[in-house]
RNA sequence: GGGCGCGUAGCUCAGUGGGAGAGCGCUCGCUUCACACGCGAGAGGUCGCAGGUUCGAAACCCGCCGCGCCCACCA
C-alpha cells in the first residue's frame, strides 16, 4: 500500500471484535498465500537471512522454546516489513545422543553394530529398558528417523501456533541426506588441507555412553569426596648406589633416607596403581630432599620419580602431588611435558582393567603383593575401587590421619551421569589451537547483541587447551566418509584412510564400499574396514548456515543468503554452537558466517532457577497458546530483553492479551463510518499527536535495527496506552460533534483522519509482536497482508503534518492531558461518574504554558464536560475543579 | 581464583547527570455512546551498603555485600 494511504477499502468492522479463532484463520491464510515465502529473485543486498537454531527435537517442548524463537520472529517480521526478502527457514536438530537415548527407552532397543540388518524388524510390543533388544545399526537409525519425524511434527505444530513467519518449504535437518553430504564434504576438505587429523591420545571419555566427548561438552558439578593423605615410601637406591636418574638437587642437602615418607593428598586413591610420578614445585624447600629420588607406590611397590613442575601449587595439600595416567586434564599436561610413561588402569567402561604385573612398565618391588592387592580392585567401578583401596591402605597403615570430607567440582559430560574419565584412544580432531588468533579477530568483527556477550566468546577461545575432538563412538550421527585398508594380517592401517569420492556422498562406510574394493573384502585381510565412528553433533550443527543455504548443493541460493545476517541463539551455547560455526566458516569459507549475533536469555522459574524440563511439562507451550492466545504469549516473550534471563510470568500474558484486545477496539473506533473528507489535520491536538507518533516510530525503528525488539515494544506499547487514555478521550467529543458549523465538521473530519493515520501506524508497529490481531484489524480496511505492508516511517507522518504544524502544539497537548487528569481525579475523589458536569476549572500555570491552553481548550471542555475553563497565572501547574451540584 | 551481568514499589521490570517511574497485585470509585477481556483514582520506595567526582548521582568512579552465569591446572 502507499505509505501514507489512510483510505484503504471500505472498512468492514465486526460488531463485536474478538481474538477467538484468529490463530487458525490467519495461520491458514498465510500458508495459503505464501506470505512468508523467500523470494529467491530478490537482489542480494535486499536479502535478510537468519541462521535459525534447529531445536533438539528429542527434547521436550517447553516455554523456553517459544521465548527465544519469538524474539527472532519479531526481528524477521520487522525486516520483512522493511522490504527485505527474509530467508527464515526452520531446522530440526535430530542427530546425536539425545535421540539415541530417547529411541533406546521408547522402543526398548540397543544398537549393536555387529548385528546384521533386518529389513522386517519391528520393535518389541512391550519395550523393556532393562532387557533391550539388540538391533543392527541400520535398524537403529531407522527407528531414530521414525521417532524424530513424530517429534518434528509436534514442533511444527507449536511453531505454527505461535505464528513464526518461517518459510516451511526450506526446512532442513541435521541428519538428513543434505546435512550429511555437506558435513562429509566439509570434513574431506579439511582432511585434504590438513586441518583434520587422527591421533591416538588421552581423550575425554564418558564411561556410560562409552564415547569420546569434547571440552565444550563438559560441565562442572559439585560432588562430595574424601581427601586422603597417602604415604609413599622413599625407595631404596637401585643397585645400592645413588638414586638413579636424579637430575634434581638431591645430593648434598641430605637426601631422604630409604623408608622415609612422602605424603600426598588425593581424592582419587583408586588411581594409585596408575601413578607415574610425584611432583613438587621447583621452589618448594620442604620437598627438596625428596626431589630427584624415587618413591614406591603404596600397596603396589612401583617405583615412581619425584620431579618438579611450575604448575604445582605448593599451597595445596602437602605440596606434593601424584600424577596418574590419567586423573584429570592437568595430569595430561604433566604427562606430556615431563615425558612420563603411560600406566593405564581404567577401561572404556569405567572399570579397572586387568594389569600385566611384572611386564615392562608394571614392575614392582613386591610383585606378589601387587598382584594380590590389585586383584581386590580389578573389575570394580571407579567408586567401588575407591572405597576398597581406602580400606586396603588403612589396613596397610599407609593413610595418614583421617580422610577429610570435601566438596569439589568434578567434570561431567553435560549429558552424562558419571564423571568423565580420560582414556587413551584413537580419535579425529580439527585444528583449532593454531587458529586462535584468527578466531579472536573474527569475534571482534562480529556485532554482538548485547555487546558484553563477546567476552564469553573471548574467554572460551583464550581458554582452549586442545584441538576439537570430533569423533564419537556412537551410531546416530553423520559417519566419517572414510575406510581403512587392512594389511595381510587383518590389522587396520589407520595412517592410510581411503576417502569417499565426492559424488558418493553421503556415505555410510559400514554399508557402502570404497572404490576399488568388493563388498566381500570387508573385514578380510588385505581388504578394508569402514571408520566405525560418527561425528560430534556440533560438527554438523556448526554448518547450519551451509546446510540451510545449500552450500555445494544450490550454489545460487547459497550465494544469495551467505554470509547470513544474524545468528540468534541462547547465551549458554556460545562456546559450542556459536564458536564452532565461526570456526567452520573460517576454515571453509574464509569469512564470518554472519554479521550479527543476537543472544537470548533463558526462561526462569518464578523462583529464579533455570526452568526445568519437569516443570516445562506441567505448563506446556501449547496449553499456554490455548489459554492466553498466541499474541499474548508472544507479548510476554518479546518483553524479555536481549540476553537477559526472564522469569516465567503468566500475568504478563494476560497483559499481552489486554493489549491485543485494546488494538481491536481502538481500531474499531478509528474506523467508524464518520465523515473524513479533506486531507489536512486542522486541529492542533491532532497534529501534536501525530508528531509524537513520528518520534515513537523513529525510536522503534532504531531499536529494531539494534535487535532490541523489547525496547521497540515497550516504547510502542506505552505510547499506545497513552494515546488510548488521553488522546482518544480528548478528541472523542469533537469527533461526534458533526454540528452545524463548518468549523465543527472540519474539526470532526480532522479527528477521523488523524485516527486512521495513527491506527495504520500502530497496527504496523505492533505487527511484529502481535501478528494475528494486527492482521485481523488490518484486514478490516486494507488489502493484502500487514506483514508485507511497509514498516511505518517518520517521513510518512511528517508529510501528513505538512507545513501546518505550529510551535506550542505539543505543549498544548501535554497541558490538556494534565488538566484532564486533574479533572478526573476530582471526579474520582468525589465519587462521581466521569461524565459528571464541571461548572468551572481554573488552570494555574505560567504565562508561557497558559498561552497554548486555548489550542486544546475546546477538546478539553468536551472531554471533561467542563463549562468554563479559566486560566490563572501562577508559578507552576495546579488545577481547581468545581463540580456541578449532584442531582438528586 | 578470573571474567561478565544483575541488585529501583509486595512481584516483574523500565529509567545512564537535573522532577523516582510503568504494568501486575492491593484499596477506593465509575454501567463514560471503541473497549466491563473496560475506565478513573489512591496507597506503596533511605533506587544493596559505604566512600568519591559534580552546583547536582538511581545513573559516573573506587571499595564492599548479595544473587546469577561463564571460565579455570579443581591435587
Amino acid at each position: 500500500m502507499p505509505p501514507d494511504a489512510i483510505q484503504g477499502k471500505s472498512p468492514a468492522v465486526p460488531e463485536r471484535p474478538t481474538l477467538d479463532g484468529l490463530e487458525q484463520k490467519w495461520g491458514e491464510a498465510w500458508e495459503r498465500d505464501g506470505c512468508y515465502s523467500f523470494d529467491r529473485d530478490a537482489p542480494r543486498e535486499q536479502v535478510f537471512s537468519i541462521d535459525t537454531p534447529p531445536p533438539t527435537v528429542s527434547g521436550s517442548l517447553h516455554v523456553g522454546h517459544v521465548f527465544s524463537y519469538t524474539h527472532t520472529d519479531a526481528v524477521a517480521r520487522y525486516q520483512r516489513m522493511r522490504g527485505r526478502a527474509v530467508f527464515y527457514p526452520m531446522g530440526w536438530d535430530d542427530n546425536g545422543l539425545p535421540t539415541e537415548r530417547r529411541v533406546q527407552n521408547h522402543f526398548g532397543v540397543r544398537c549393536d553394530p555387529s548385528v546384521a540388518y533386518d529389513p522386517a524388524f519391528t520393535p518389541p510390543a512391550e519395550p523393556s529398558a532393562k532387557e533391550p533388544v539388540s538391533v543392527s545399526r541400520p535398524n537403529f537409525v531407522e527407528l531414530c528417523l521414525r521417532l524424530t519425524a513424530e517429534d518434528e511434527r509436534a514442533f511444527e505444530e507449536l511453531w505454527r501456533g505461535l505464528g513464526l513467519s518461517v518459510d516451511w518449504s526450506m526446512t532442513f535437518t541435521t541428519i538428513g541426506a543434505r546435512a550429511q553430504r555437506i558435513s562429509q564434504r566439509s570434513f574431506l576438505g579439511l582432511l585434504q588441507r590438513g586441518e583434520a587429523y587422527q591421533l591416538e591420545a588421552p581423550t575425554l571419555w564418558d564411561v556410560d555412553f562409552q564415547t569420546a566427548v569434547a571440552q565444550a561438552e563438559l560441565e562442572d558439578r559439585e560432588r562430595p569426596g574424601a581427601m586422603n593423605r597417602v604415604r609413599f615410601h622413599v625407595a631404596p637406591s637401585r643397585d645400592g648406589g645413588d638414586a638413579e636418574g636424579a637430575d634434581g638437587p638431591a645430593d648434598a642437602t641430605g637426601a631422604a633416607a630409604p623408608g622415609a615418607d612422602a605424603l600426598i593428598e588425593t581424592t582419587r586413591p583408586e588411581l594409585i596403581p596408575a601413578c607415574v610420578a610425584l611432583l613438587a614445585h621447583p621452589d618448594d624447600e620442604r620437598q627438596r630432599e625428596l626431589v630427584g629420588r624415587e618413591v614406591l607406590t603404596p600397596l603396589f611397590g612401583t617405583r615412581v620419580p619425584v620431579l618438579t613442575h611450575p604448575l604445582v601449587d605448593p599451597e595445596k595439600g602437602t605440596g606434593l602431588v601424584m600424577v596418574c595416567t590419567f586423573g584429570d586434564l592437568t595430569d595430561v599436561v604433566w604427562w606430556r611435558e615431563l615425558g612420563l610413561p603411560v600406566r593405564s588402569v581404567l577401561g572404556p567402561d569405567g572399570r579397572l582393567t586387568e594389569v600385566p604385573w611384572g611386564a615392562p612398565g608394571w614392575e614392582s618391588e613386591d610383585l606378589d603383593r601387587a598382584r594380590s592387592e590389585y586383584a581386590e580392585l580389578q573389575g570394580k567401578s571407579v567408586n567401588q575401587a575407591r572405597r576398597r583401596i581406602v580400606e586396603l591402605l588403612e589396613q596397610a597403615g599407609e593413610i595418614a590421619g583421617e580422610p577429610t570430607q570435601v566438596t569439589r567440582a568434578v567434570k561431567f559430560f553435560e549429558k552424562g551421569e558419571r564423571p568423565v574419565e580420560i582414556v587413551t584412544s584413537r580419535q579425529w580432531f580439527l585444528r583449532t589451537m593454531p587458529h586462535r588468533e584468527e578466531l579472536l579477530e573474527r569475534g571482534r568483527a562480529l556485532r554482538w547483541h548485547p555487546p558484553y556477550m563477546r567476552a564469553r566468546y573471548e574467554d572460551w577461545v583464550n581458554g582452549l587447551t586442545g584441538d576439537w575432538c570430533i569423533s564419537r563412538q556412537r551410531f546416530f550421527g553423520v559417519s566419517f566418509p572414510l575406510w581403512y585398508p587392512l594389511d595381510e594380517s587383518g590389522a587396520i592401517l589407520h595412517e592410510h584412510p581411503i576417502a569417499a569420492r565426492e559424488d558418493q556422498l553421503p556415505v555410510d562406510p559400514s554399508t557402502d564400499v570404497p572404490e576399488g574394493y568388493a563388498p566381500e573384502q570387508r573385514g578380510q585381510p588385505g581388504g578394508f574396514a569402514g571408520d566405525p565412528d560418527v561425528m560430534d553433533t556440533w560438527a554438523t550443527s556448526s554448518l547450519t548456515p551451509q546446510i540451510a543455504g545449500g552450500a555445494g548443493e544450490d550454489e545460487e541460493l547459497f550465494a544469495k543468503v551467505f554470509p547470513m545476517d544474524v545468528r540468534p541463539q541462547a547465551h549458554d551455547i556460545i562456546r559450542t554452537w556459536l564458536f564452532t560455526t565461526v570456526l567452520r566458516s573460517h576454515l571453509d569459507e574464509g569469512v564470518l558466517p554472519w554479521s550479527d549475533a543476537a543472544l537470548s536469555g533463558w526462561v526462569l522459574d518464578p523462583d529464579r532457577k533455570k526452568m526445568s524440563k519437569s516443570k516445562g511439562n506441567v505448563v506446556t507451550p501449547m496449553h499456554l497458546l490455548e489459554e492466553y492466545g498466541a499474541d499474548a504469549v508472544r507479548y510476554w516473550a518479546a518483553s524479555g530483553r536481549p540476553g537477559t534471563d526472564t522469569a516465567f510470568d503468566a500475568q504478563q500474558m494476560k497483559v499481552g492479551r489486554r493489549l491485543a484486545v485494546k488494538l481491536l477496539n481502538a481500531s474499531k473506533f478509528a474506523l467508524a463510518d464518520l465523515p473524513q473528507e479533506g486531507d489536512s489535520l486542522t486541529s492542533p491536538l491532532d497534529r501534536a499527536m501525530i508528531a509524537r507518533l513520528a518520534a515513537v516510530v523513529a525510536e522503534a525503528t532504531s531499536s529494531f535495527e539494534e535487535y532490541d525488539y523489547a525496547r521497540a515494544l515497550e516504547r510502542v506499547e506505552s505510547f499506545f496506552w497513552w494515546y488510548c487514555d488521553y488522546y482518544l478521550e480528548l478528541v472523542k467529543g469533537r469527533r461526534y460533534d458533526s454540528g452545524e458549523s463548518d468549523g465543527a465538521r472540519e474539526g470532526a473530519a480532522s479527528v477521523s483522519r488523524a485516527l486512521r493515520r495513527s491506527l495504520s501506524v500502530f497496527q504496523r508497529l505492533l505487527a511484529p509482536f502481535l501478528p494475528f490481531v494486527a492482521e485481523e484489524v488490518w484486514s478490516w480496511w486494507q488489502d493484502g497482508s500487514i506483514h508485507l505492508a511497509g514498516w511505518p516511517e517518520a517521513g510518512e507522518l511528517d508529510k501528513a503534518l505538512g507545513a501546518q504544524s505550529q510551535p506550542g502544539e505539543d505543549d498544548a497537548l501535554a497541558l490538556a492531558a494534565d488538566v484532564l487528569r486533574e479533572v478526573r481525579k476530582a471526579k474520582s475523589q468525589a465519587r462521581r461518574p466521569m461524565r459528571a458536569p464541571v461548572v468551572r476549572v481554573r488552570v494555574h500555570d505560567t504565562a508561557e504554558r497558559l498561552s497554548v491552553l486555548g489550542l486544546g481548550a475546546e477538546d478539553l471542555r468536551q472531554a471533561g464536560a467542563i463549562e468554563t475553563l479559566e486560566p490563572v497565572e501562577a508559578e507552576e501547574l495546579s488545577v481547581e475543579v468545581e463540580l456541578a451540584e449532584e442531582a438528586e
